[in-house]
DNA sequence: CGAATTCACATACCGTCGGTATGTGAAGCT
DNA sequence: AGCTTCACATACCGACGGTATGTGAATTCG
């Protein structure tokens, strides 16, 4: 057999695996032995690939932040208007990260194991900078009053982070729509009324 | 020496100096060696007075929490006027959980440590509450536009929590102003315009 | 006032965990 | 064919969270 290819496929079990058991227990819970068993490979193979548990979990995290960014820069590209792409998106992440699993790995377990400021870095760089990306665009276009984009960018996504952990715990079908609703009004009252 | 004096003496050192460490280096970083090493106590004492580490984490949160409450109460309180009770209190909760101490134990490890469900219910048991509760009183007046209260305190909060991690790590000076600018456009927006 | 009891810890120990050092056998190269 | 490489497997370690038991001073009771 190919030794490339029997690397690669024993990289992509451990990452799954880990990503599964890490999603449905949470970092702390899992042990490296749960892994290595859930993967059919022993703790050699593991710290041949991975460093540390934790450079096994920052790559679970890259890969469901890319996922992440992907979905919603999708839903963001089905429309023309700068407008219709930033709400597009917006209500694309709010609904990906209802999904569990992509909540418990990124946005709790994420900052507090890889720390704030290496989490921080990993999320600018896949669903945050779309958000950056789309605030800059609408202010240079004039469709929102001019200001930095940063800090707006920032409140944004803190915003709808915590939503999408609510949602995902509540049991009204009612919040959704509230939520969204809540939302489409805070981004409509950025539009410059000038 | 008095019992139950004692007693109360060496939890209240547990918790402090479990508080200072978990602050500086992470829970997951700190050993209950290091807590009771500080506290000039024993593994025994601590497991005679919490049931687990994590149950003392719970304690240190549950402490900072109820701070970071009453200091945002305090500053709402120094008005009369609902609408600046609410733009005051949530200066306040920026500026208090600007201290990393704060960020570390309340927005990075208590969710990940003690659980989103239960993080959550201690923080709407805290600062939380009062955010609802100010909106709600707005909405009563009709300062603020009718819509369900919740998932407008939800996404607020989750605004400031981010906006509290983003702005203790940044460098520049001009960024406080910049976001408390953003989020008072934010609450701004949210005037009912009738 | 002394014996009995309570209680606030201290001591000693355990299983499990993340991590490491070393062995091994098949695949690839010469 | 034989040497080398490499992708793991095996065996082991110190440290950690947690527990079971011991102990001595403070309190209670007859």
């Amino acid at each position: 057999m190919d030794r490339a290819r029997q690397r690669l496929e024993t990289r992509r079990a451990l990452v799954t695996e880990a990503r599964t058991l890490f999603a449905r227990h949470g970092y702390a819970a899992v042990s490296l032995a749960q892994i290595v068993g859930a993967a059919a490979v022993t703790k050699g193979a593991l710290y041949h690939h991975f460093e540390s548990k934790a450079a096994l979990f920052h790559v679970v995290v890259e890969q469901v932040q890319q996922e992440v960014g992907e979905r919603v820069a999708a839903a963001a590209d089905t429309y023309d208007d700068p407008w219709e792409q930033l709400v597009a998106g917006c209500r694309a992440f709010l609904a990906v990260s209802r999904d569990p699993e992509v909540q418990r790995i990124m946005l709790v377990d994420g900052p507090a194991v890889l720390g704030w400021n290496e989490w921080r870095a990993m999320d600018e760089a896949s669903s945050a900078r779309h958000l950056t990306e789309a605030l800059g665009t609408l202010i240079e276009a004039g469709v929102v009053a001019r200001q930095p984009v940063e800090p707006l960018a920032r409140l944004l996504s803190g915003a709808m982070n915590e939503a999408a952990l609510w949602l995902a715990r509540s049991t009204d079908p009612d919040d959704l729509p509230a939520v969204t609703e809540a939302l489409s009004r805070m981004l409509e009252s950025l539009r410059d009324q000038r």
